[in-house]
DNA sequence: ATACAGTATTACGTAACGTGAGAGTCAATA
DNA sequence: TATTGACTCTCACGTTACGTAATACTGTAT
């Protein structure tokens, strides 16, 4: 399927097409010898998933993310979505609500408080950014666990040292603040470390910072090497993930 | 109140505030001596008719049109508003029965066409800019109306002596491309008298042009100077529109 | 006086295309 | 074969609606 088909039936512009396959989110499977793109049935799944994504307030970088994720999962992502486009259908509800309630209102039927004339109104960028922060952040840390799984005994152990040395070195540096440069080489030492073992983004490399505070498992861990350390390195994973956008 | 309390009320952001006072959407009623915003009742019921129309999809600079025009009635908009929103529900619905059938038929259990893939998908700018058109397209001929019911018998009388005359000047116009200088002066001339009557924007002018064509009273009522008229003045028209923007 | 939260303006940047231009491709038709 | 009209490509500027950051002022509680 080229372009025009493509579009008509899906109910988006060629354009869009185009700007997709531009920043890799929807590469077509084929292209002619004239260059004009071809579109497999592959690439029409991909194409409705993106849109469900879109549809659900997604940004395109986030979408594009997430499912070319190593751990992306098609049916486990569907039914996410669906969870998701109910909540989405609760909250046109609200507002529906809302709006019935407010042409009473204005045919002085009823009253109304400031906050009811308000109510399911959420224009914030992306509404479903904590669920799926929870459901996709962790994607490379299930990656990670993935091939942790598959070393041998001796690999695991020379991994786990590598760990500890570096939890070590953090724990002396965390009283430093997280931005100086000391503590910014030493989380770049966990950047790379991290990588070896799954895909972090620098977004999930803060987001994974951001559990280690969160997820009282990970703190408990963390902190063994010494107090407030999980703190400290959230904050110094942010730092680097800001500075090195 | 005051940007952070009606953002936190609202659930929108501060600058999305800011914004809209710059481009003239909402402007509070008051501001402290120190330049602080100070926003009225009235600036929240407006808001939340601002609100109602960006869910729905408008640009704000649409929205803007609709309801500083002087034939606004806040009463028939929150009723079009409502039966917008229950269209918007339809599609999602659409779109939820969609993703059913996709989880279903990515576990094997029932097939499925592209086009059942995409039902429900529309991802257009404005979906409702149809409906918009039509609802909202007249405002500038209401208002028309509104004016030449307040006339005296002699001034409609002359008034319908010059519409007659331009009819006549453009009846004679008509066999020309509608591009053309001679018809694009008769049309700029036909564009200041609707604009002594009414509040016509080139966009609503170009709306205007194409009611003549597609609402047959129009058609009938103008070709009457000459076969085909109405739908040189349409064209004529969105020339001019476009022209002139 | 200080600190902190709130507020203003200015202004650049971002995301996601829309739009238009100019040129090539393809298939039907004369 | 040439023509026509629909389709396609790339390039690139423009648009929309804020997000973000900086700098400075304001208001209130301690």
């Amino acid at each position: 399927m080229k372009v025009k088909e493509v579009a008509d039936l899906v109910g988006i512009s060629v354009r869009t097409l185009h700007h997709y396959d531009e920043i890799g989110l929807l590469i077509p499977e084929n292209t002619t010898d004239s260059g004009y793109r071809v579109y497999s049935e592959q690439n029409l799944e991909t194409l409705q998933q993106i849109l469900f994504f879109k549809e659900l307030g997604f940004p395109l970088k986030k979408i594009k993310e997430i499912i070319y994720s190593p751990s992306f999962n098609r049916l486990d992502a569907l039914e996410s979505q669906y969870k998701m486009l109910l909540e989405r259908r609760n909250r046109l509800d609200k507002m529906i609500k809302t709006i019935e309630k407010t042409i009473k209102h204005s045919r002085g039927e009823i009253e109304m408080t400031n906050k009811e004339k308000f109510e399911g109104f959420n224009f914030s960028r992306n509404p479903y950014e904590k669920e799926a922060r929870e459901r996709w952040g962790n994607a490379a840390v299930n990656e990670s666990n993935a091939r942790l799984a598959k070393l041998s005994e001796s690999e695991k152990k020379e991994l786990a040292e590598e760990f500890s040395a570096i939890y070590k070195k953090l724990a002396e540096l965390r009283h430093l603040p997280a931005d100086t440069e000391e503590a910014q080489a030493a989380i770049g030492e966990w950047y790379v470390l991290l990588n070896r073992m799954g895909s972090y983004s620098l977004e999930a490399f803060k987001n994974v910072g951001q559990m280690y505070v969160n997820d009282e498992r990970f703190t408990k861990n963390i902190d063994r090497f010494g107090q407030g350390l999980a703190r400290f390195m959230c904050d110094a994973m942010a730092v680097y993930a800001d500075n090195n956008k």
